[in-house]
DNA sequence: GCCGTTTTCGGCCCGACTGTTTTCAGTCG
C-alpha cells in the first residue's frame, strides 16, 4: 500500500505542531508546514515521484534535508523525527491546541507550570481558575478558554460549497441594504469555489460613518460577536459557522481581494515574487520600498486584483486557480488557461426522472433543461441493480426509450438523448444486455456496490467496464460523498489512462456533496487528455442548478471550454459520444 | 529548514484584535 501524499503532509503538519509546542525556532516550524502543502497540493503521488527517481528538492519549499525525510517516508513509512518527538510532547497537547486562541506558547506554558496535558485537564484546570492565576494569563483567556473547548465539541466539519452558498447569500443581500456600502465581496475559499468551506470571509468598502459593523453584528443569525473592531470583526452565527467582516478603504479593494481570496500558499507564492522586485505586498496595496532620497514608502497598487498582479508582472489569475499548483508560473509566461463559464454548457448529461428515483416526469426535467437554455438533456435512470431506486430492467428501459421518442415529437428547440445510468456489477460487465444498450444515444456508467474491493480489483473492474463497446461516460469516478463516505480504491490515474486509450469520457458530477472527480483529477485527466462531462445529477428540476457548483470545480482542475463535452454542439457531441 | 540575478549567511509576510499589560505578547488568518 502506497503513501499517499495526504499521510506525508499529515506527518509533516504534526511535526510542526510539536516543534511549536517545544518553542522551536518558528521558520523552521513554517518550513514543515510550507512542505506539507506542497506534498498535498501535488497532482502526483510522491510515492511514484521518488520511484520514478525525481528529486523531491526540486519542489518549492523542499530542500534537501526534508526531501531526504519524505523519501524516508514513502520508503520505509517511519518518520524518525516525528517518532522522537511523540516521546517528549504528550499526545494530548496537539489536540489542545485546536482550541481556538491556544498556540503553542500557551499550551508549552500551562503544560509545564500546571501538568495541563490533554484537554480533560485544561476543562478541569479552566473550571478551578488555575489559568487565571498564570502571569500573562486572566480571567477572560480562563474564559475564553473554556468557550473555545464547548465550541470545538460541537464544531462542525467544513460545509460543503452549496450549503454555504445558502448562508453566503441573503447575509451579503442583508449587508448590501446598508445605504454606505459601496463593494461587497465574499472572497476565502469560498470565492476560490473549494468544494467545502470552513468560514467566510466578507470585504467592504464604504462612504465614512457607515454602520455597517454594528450593521452586520446585529445580523438575526449571529449567535456570538467573537470580536468587534473598527476595520473587523468576527462572528458566530446560530448554525455554528463564523462569519469574518472587514472594511477597506477603496484604495486598497484589490489588493485586500487578493488578501483575503487567498490561498494561504498562492499568497505567499506572489509575495515572495513581490519582493524580488523590492515591492511590499499586503491587504492595503503594493508598496515601493524606501530608497535614496524618499523616506516614505509609495502605494503603486491596490485599487483592483488586476492592477496588483499586473504590478508584478503576472497576468490575472482567477480565484479558483489560487492554490499555488503552476498558476504562479503560467501566469508569469502569460500561459494560463481561459477557464471554462457556466454559459459554456449546452446540456445536461446525467438526469433522472419519476421512473427511477427522480422527483419530476420526463417531462417536467425536460421542460427545466429548456428553461436554462440547454441545446439537448440526457436522460439517465437507473438500471435494474439499484433496487432502492426502482432501477429499470431491459423491458422498463423499452418503455423510457418510447415516452422520450413520444415527447421528443412535441417538445422543440432541445433533443433529449437517450441515455441509462447502467451499473457496473463486480465482473465489470453492465447490468443490462447489449441488446437494449445499443438502442440509446449513449450510457453513463457507474459503481453502486461492492464499494470495498481491493483497488487492484476495483480498477480493473471499471477498466473491464469500459471495455464494452456501449461504455460512454463513467459517472461519479471515486464514489466519495463529501463528509459522508470516503472514496473507494481506485487507481484514477489508471482509470484516466484507460479511458483515454477508450476514447471514454469521464464525468465531474456537479452534484455539492459529490463533486466527482475532484479538482486534482480534473487537472490529470486534462493532462492526459480525456474530455469530461460535467453533469448534475438531477433528481429534481432544482437540482439543474448545480451545473455552477461543477462548473466551479472544473475552474479549480484548470478546464477549458474545449476540456469539457458538453460545451459541444450537439452534432460534435454525438461524435464524441461515438467510440 | 528553505532560499539565493544584491546573498551559501541571514533573512524568512504582516496587520488586526484581544487581553494583560502600561508597551507588548499571543493568536489568527
Amino acid at each position: 500500500m502506497p503513501v499517499h501524499n495526504s499521510e506525508i503532509a499529515d506527518k509533516l503538519n504534526e511535526t510542526a505542531d510539536l516543534l511549536e509546542i517545544k518553542g522551536e525556532n518558528q521558520f523552521r516550524i513554517r518550513a514543515y508546514r510550507g512542505a506539507a502543502r506542497t506534498i498535498e497540493s501535488l497532482s502526483q503521488d510522491a510515492a511514484q515521484m521518488t520511484e520514478a527517481g525525481k528529486d523531491l528538492s526540486e519542489l518549492p519549499g523542499i530542500g534537501r534535508d526534508l526531501a531526504g525525510k519524505i523519501k524516508k517516508i514513502v520508503s520505509t513509512g517511519t518518520f524518525p523525527l516525528l517518532d522522537r518527538l511523540h516521546k517528549q510532547v504528550p499526545a494530548g497537547l496537539r489536540d489542545i491546541m485546536k482550541v481556538s486562541g491556544m498556540g503553542g506558547k500557551r499550551v508549552k506554558k500551562m503544560f509545564e507550570a500546571l501538568k495541563v496535558k490533554n484537554i480533560d485537564d485544561l476543562k478541569t484546570a479552566a473550571r478551578r481558575h488555575e489559568i487565571r492565576e498564570l502571569e500573562g494569563f486572566g480571567e477572560k483567556i480562563e474564559q475564553s478558554i473554556i468557550e473555545g473547548i464547548e465550541r470545538m465539541e460541537t464544531a462542525k466539519p467544513r460545509m460543503p460549497i452549496a450549503v454555504v452558498d445558502e448562508i453566503a447569500r441573503p447575509l451579503l443581500e442583508y449587508l448590501s441594504r446598508e445605504k454606505k456600502v459601496k463593494n461587497i465581496d465574499a472572497a476565502g475559499s469560498y470565492r476560490r469555489r473549494t468544494e467545502t468551506v470552513g468560514d467566510l470571509d466578507i470585504l467592504v468598502t464604504c462612504k465614512q460613518g457607515s454602520q455597517i459593523m454594528d450593521r452586520f453584528t446585529k445580523y438575526e443569525n449571529v449567535e456570538k460577536v467573537v470580536s468587534q473592531g473598527n476595520t473587523k470583526s468576527t462572528v458566530l452565527l446560530r448554525s455554528g459557522f463564523q462569519v469574518d467582516l472587514r472594511v477597506l478603504p477603496q484604495v486598497s479593494y484589490g489588493s485586500a481581494l487578493v488578501y483575503f481570496t487567498g490561498s494561504k500558499a498562492h499568497n505567499v507564492a506572489i509575495r515572495r515574487i513581490a519582493l524580488k522586485k523590492k515591492l511590499k505586498m499586503n491587504e492595503y496595496g503594493v508598496f515601493k520600498l524606501p530608497s535614496g532620497r524618499r523616506k516614505k514608502e509609495r502605494r503603486i497598487a491596490g485599487k483592483s486584483e488586476k492592477q496588483v498582479y499586473q504590478t508584478i508582472d503576472l497576468s490575472y489569475i482567477p480565484p479558483e486557480l489560487r492554490e499555488n499548483r503552476g498558476e504562479v508560473e503560467a501566469a508569469k509566461k502569460r500561459k494560463l488557461p481561459k477557464l471554462i463559464e457556466l454559459d459554456d454548457i449546452r446540456g445536461d448529461l446525467h438526469v433522472h426522472t419519476a421512473r427511477t428515483d427522480g422527483k419530476y416526469s420526463l417531462k417536467d426535467m425536460v421542460e427545466a433543461a429548456q428553461r436554462r437554455g440547454y441545446e439537448y438533456v440526457g436522460v439517465t435512470d437507473h438500471s435494474k441493480k439499484v433496487r432502492v431506486a426502482h432501477g429499470m430492467d431491459k423491458k422498463r428501459l423499452r418503455e423510457e426509450i418510447r415516452a422520450i421518442d413520444k415527447l421528443q415529437k412535441k417538445v422543440k428547440g432541445i433533443t433529449i438523448l437517450k441515455g441509462i445510468e447502467v451499473d457496473i456489477l463486480e465482473d465489470g460487465s453492465l447490468d443490462l444486455p447489449q441488446s437494449v444498450l445499443k438502442d440509446l444515444d449513449f450510457t453513463v456508467c457507474s459503481v453502486h456496490s461492492k464499494f470495498k474491493l481491493s483497488r487492484k480489483k476495483q480498477t480493473g473492474r471499471v477498466l473491464k467496464a469500459m471495455d464494452n463497446a456501449h461504455f460512454s461516460i463513467f459517472a461519479h469516478p471515486t464514489g466519495r460523498r463529501i463528509n459522508e463516505r470516503e472514496p473507494y480504491e481506485i487507481d484514477i490515474e489508471e482509470i484516466l489512462r484507460g479511458a483515454r486509450e477508450r476514447n471514454v469520457l469521464v464525468e465531474l458530477n456537479a452534484h455539492p456533496h459529490r463533486l466527482d472527480l475532484n479538482d486534482r483529477g480534473c487537472k490529470t485527466a486534462k493532462e492526459l487528455g480525456v474530455k469530461i462531462v460535467i453533469s448534475t445529477d438531477a433528481h429534481a428540476a432544482g437540482d439543474l442548478d448545480s451545473m455552477r457548483f461543477g462548473v466551479g470545480q472544473a475552474r479549480r482542475g484548470w478546464l477549458e471550454k474545449k476540456d469539457v463535452a458538453n460545451t459541444r454542439n450537439l452534432k460534435q457531441l454525438r461524435r464524441l459520444l461515438k467510440r
